[in-house]
DNA sequence: GTCTATAGGATGATAGAC
DNA sequence: GTCTATCATCCTATAGAC
């Protein structure tokens, strides 16, 4: 079933390979085609243009990402079934999930080059990316707070104080995986920044 | 004597323009040379051709981005007539003098967008950006843990802690910037990182 | 939905006069 | 160190046959 990809999704996944090294303007529609093994003309069968292309990737990111971040309304369940170690043990490797599949780690990479360029990015990286998860981690930590299981500092301060460290460790994990350079250090700093965090802040 | 540029500072200083907003490969040296008030085939009096423009601009970067850090020699001085919170106020005051040059902001920007095409721009963040601010701060909290101001911790985890939120704040700040949105709310963000830094460290 | 053919312009770079 | 002129190639996109 994993060769049976549509001519338009053929696109997409070359697509993003090849925006992924070169950006946006550095690849052509003719380098597109010939690495899916069709026509210049028959592409434009399936995207109205070169924008609608990148445009398409974007969306599809938007979609893959949310789905490292839990439903808001189940997180009264979770929190109560689990110790904060666990909880922030799983987000990590539900995250660990997310970036280790080869092609979020490109549209991850897309992003990064592309968002000066294109508004959708930059877009999706203030939204998506740091908005929405500090919001979420926001209401993580009032509700821990609230059960006593954190000490009583400012939830928004706490959601900072995790996630800004992940954010740049990330992009210098894509940096080094970008040159098979090894992650072993890291990878270690990252967990390192989540046991520290933690002996810190639990109540 | 603002108005003095050479034929090929104006060069610079336009590219450096164009390929923040762009990117190296979203702009022509037509597009350049336009700007610059001068005929393409005169650019190649002094560049050898487009990666030269693009090459020359990083070499200026890493030379400003190494002004940020004290030289080591100078520490002991430096920490032994300061409290570590006017140690690290003069800091963030000194990255802040950095970023808020609109040249400086450029080029950022410029590294953000080719880190993954150009392997120079790979390199500085890697090597000239995490790496050596890393290090520096790993020196920086070994003395102030033997000066007894800093809590018995690793040096790395504390550089780590301290330097990789900024690092990412910092990228927020920069697309905020390029929008012309308010950047109050990251601003404090940073200070506030800071003050709970030094407030969760200190002996 | 694929192809051939082509339009109409942009691109990086060079040769050679002044 | 500037210019004019030019090259060979690449670019996105469309028209129209099958």
């Amino acid at each position: 079933m994993t060769n049976t990809l549509s001519t338009k999704d053929k696109i997409l996944d070359v697509a993003i390979d090849l925006f992924s090294q070169k950006g946006y303007s550095g690849v052509s529609i003719r380098e597109i085609t010939r690495e899916v093994g069709i026509k210049e003309s028959s592409l434009y069968n399936h995207f109205k243009n070169k924008d609608e292309i990148i445009t398409t990737i974007f969306e599809y990111f938007q979609k893959e990402f949310s789905k490292t971040l839990p439903p808001v309304e189940m997180l009264d369940h979770i929190l109560t079934n689990s110790t904060i170690e666990q909880f922030f043990d799983r987000g990590f490797e539900l995250f660990k999930e997310h970036i280790d599949k080869p092609v979020n780690e490109k549209l991850w990479r897309i992003l990064y080059i592309e968002h000066y360029r294109n508004e959708l990015a930059r877009e999706i990286f203030l939204n998506d990316i740091f908005k929405k998860t500090l919001d979420f981690l926001e209401i993580v930590f009032e509700k821990l707070i609230a059960q006593g299981k954190i000490k009583p500092l400012h939830p928004s301060l706490l959601a900072a104080e995790y996630q800004y460290p992940i954010f740049s460790m990330l992009a210098e994990y894509n940096m080094l995986r970008f040159d098979n350079k090894d992650t072993t250090t890291i990878e270690n700093r990252m967990k390192d920044h989540l046991t520290f965090f933690l002996t810190t802040v639990k109540a």
